[in-house]
RNA sequence: GGCCCUAUCGUCUAGUGGUUUAGGACGCUAGGUUCUCAACCUAGUAACACGGGUUCAAAUCCCGUUAGGGCCA
């Protein structure tokens, strides 16, 4: 049946909207909807659309609205009509729509489709609290429904505080959900809510129904949360006349409570992903996937092959928990596909922030992302005061390539390039039950053929050639590779001893073997 | 509490009445690979929430129950 909606939908008229409150960071839930929302105008050649919900004056924060824009921009989820941009329909800030909306309220007084309540807050909570205790919904009474336009002018003249109820019709309501088919509700059920705090302050219903019109937004794809505010917009839409778009309720993403994802449910502000050394590419492919798929066994998608097989028929009802170990498996994979000139650039700016690196010019040229960084070709390893190139760095970044999973670890892991000395408990340097004597022979043997390797052959595979044979020679190869490469890398897990060797150089390589013989 | 939504391996999912001993991926376990880690390869682990129908045939359609979730201005 989903299916058949979409013969209605013809390349060009679709325009799709998201509409966040600056109220927090852009965060995964809001990201998956924009995504989603993205993908289908781009699937149609539409248009996707951002709009500011800031009518919340006390919690939204231009801060917010920065860290959404950036954000999405940076996961490449680009929108066509915006607050930064403009657009045919703007502005696209709710806060500078007001007077669009006070003439909706005034329309909506004048029409007699809503009218003034005088109740206070107080009231009204205590009546919800005992209706909830008595297993009745908590709705509006209507009370001041009742009131005579002469009573509510008197009321208002005298500057009792007010606000403005929506006259809602008792009627069933019932809408086509693009993913779930028909969805009805009961209007009794549903009550004569407020529709704006004054002549000039719309509430939520209102001002989304109003914007959604006036932007011509032909599909709603929202999360499922917004369910039970679609009856209320529609009837708002069938008050006004206004034509009705169509509604799609994506399901939620759930924290592994399965509940709602949330602050408690750790980080999921995109920005703290990016921090962390999450690759655009891996967090798209995985949202994306997120109550959806192509239905092959294909599973890694970029943005245009997910533009290509995006389709509404294959949404998820259900939600969908968020599993950071395939969006680190995911991670990892797009890692390991970047060219290293392109890692090794992205890497950067961790190893620069650890202060492993110091590039040779100030450092405050750098971007706090990596996006447009200027790269430097010559950088100070602070610790040893040498000087070092980006070429040096690249071969590091290189050999731990396949290792990443976030680029944040890229300090960790390659630290002891960048150090003087090493500090490691010479616990390490033990293979097995080797005793210290064998220990201190194998770091011997090793450093007896690498001094006669010349400087100008010290390489991996001459390493490995003349290594290996008196490895070899011992049975158990560990018994040589496993002090040598522990006393280079001063840890348990690293790149193998022969590709870290060559990047340190003979001269390094034999003052840390040395280092190590000297525990014994 | 009321209303609404949902329900296949631990997780993301394929499956749209027979081709299904329910497929793939992540994870996990084991083995392989030039010490370790990773990557890679191979194998294994593991699911149709339950109960009624409909039908020659149901994971797939209907009803109910249960469970989970969302919303309540």
């Amino acid at each position: 049946m989903a299916i058949e909606e979409f013969k209605f939908i013809r390349p060009g008229e679709v325009r799709v909207r998201i509409a966040p409150a600056p109220t927090g960071f852009l965060h995964i839930g809001l990201a998956r909807t924009a995504l989603f929302n993205y993908l289908f105008a781009k699937k149609y050649q539409g248009s996707f659309i951002l709009r500011i919900e800031d009518t919340d004056v006390e919690r939204s924060d231009p801060r917010f609205e920065k860290d959404i824009l950036e954000n999405l921009k940076w996961l490449g989820i680009e929108w066509s009509e915006g607050p930064d941009i403009g657009g045919k329909f703007g502005p696209y800030r709710q806060s500078e729509r007001l007077e669009i909306y006070a003439k909706y309220i005034e329309k909506f007084l004048n029409d007699n489709l809503a009218y003034h309540c005088f109740c206070s807050e107080e009231e009204l909570e205590a009546r919800r609290q005992y209706l909830m205790s008595v297993g009745q919904p908590p709705l509006y009474n209507g009370k001041c429904r009742q009131l005579s336009s002469e009573q509510t002018q008197k009321l208002l003249a005298l500057g009792e505080k007010s606000i403005i109820r929506f006259k809602a019709p008792v009627k069933k309501i019932a809408f086509k959900d693009l993913l779930r088919g028909e969805i009805e509700f009961d209007a009794d059920l549903i009550g004569d809510f407020a529709i704006a705090k004054d002549l000039a302050t719309p509430l939520y219903n209102l001002a989304v129904v109003v914007d959604d019109f006036e932007m011509k937004i032909s599909h709603i794809i929202r999360g499922e949360d917004h369910i039970p505010n679609t009856p209320k917009q529609i009837l708002l839409q069938r008050a006004l006349h206004f034509p009705q778009p169509e509604y799609l309720h994506l399901p939620l993403i759930l924290g592994q409570d399965r509940s709602k994802l949330s602050k408690r449910h750790g980080a999921i502000a995109i920005s703290d992903y990016k921090k962390a050394g999450y690759l655009a590419e891996a967090f798209i492919n995985f949202m994306a996937f997120l109550g959806w798929n192509p239905g092959g066994e294909r599973e890694i998608y970029s943005m245009p092959s997910l533009i290509k097989e995006f389709s509404i028929e294959r949404i998820q009802k259900g939600g969908a928990i968020f599993n950071v170990k395939r969006l680190d498996f995911l991670n990892g994979f797009y890692i390991r596909q970047k060219s290293p000139e392109k890692l090794t650039e992205m890497c950067l700016l961790y190893l620069i922030e650890e202060g492993l690196v110091v590039p040779t010019f100030k450092s405050e040229q750098y971007p706090p992302a990596y996006g447009g960084m200027e790269i430097t070709q010559m950088y100070k390893i602070p610790e040893t005061r040498e000087e070092v190139s980006l070429d040096y760095i690249q071969k590091i970044v290189t050999i731990y390539q396949e290792r990443l999973k976030k680029l944040s670890e890229i300090s960790e892991l390659t630290d002891f390039f960048f150090k003087d000395k090493l500090e490691y408990d010479k616990e390490l340097l033990r293979w097995k039950e080797m005793g210290d004597r064998e220990i201190k022979d194998s770091l011997i043997r090793v450093e007896k053929i690498i001094s006669k390797i010349k400087p100008e052959d010290f390489n991996k595979e001459n390493l490995e050639k003349e290594i290996m044979p008196e490895a070899e020679k011992m049975g158990d190869r560990g018994y040589l590779l496993w002090p040598f490469r522990a006393a280079l890398s001063g840890k348990k897990a690293s790149a193998g001893p022969f590709e870290i060797a060559e990047i340190l150089g003979k001269k390094k390589v034999l003052r840390r073997i040395k280092e190590a013989k000297s525990k014994f």
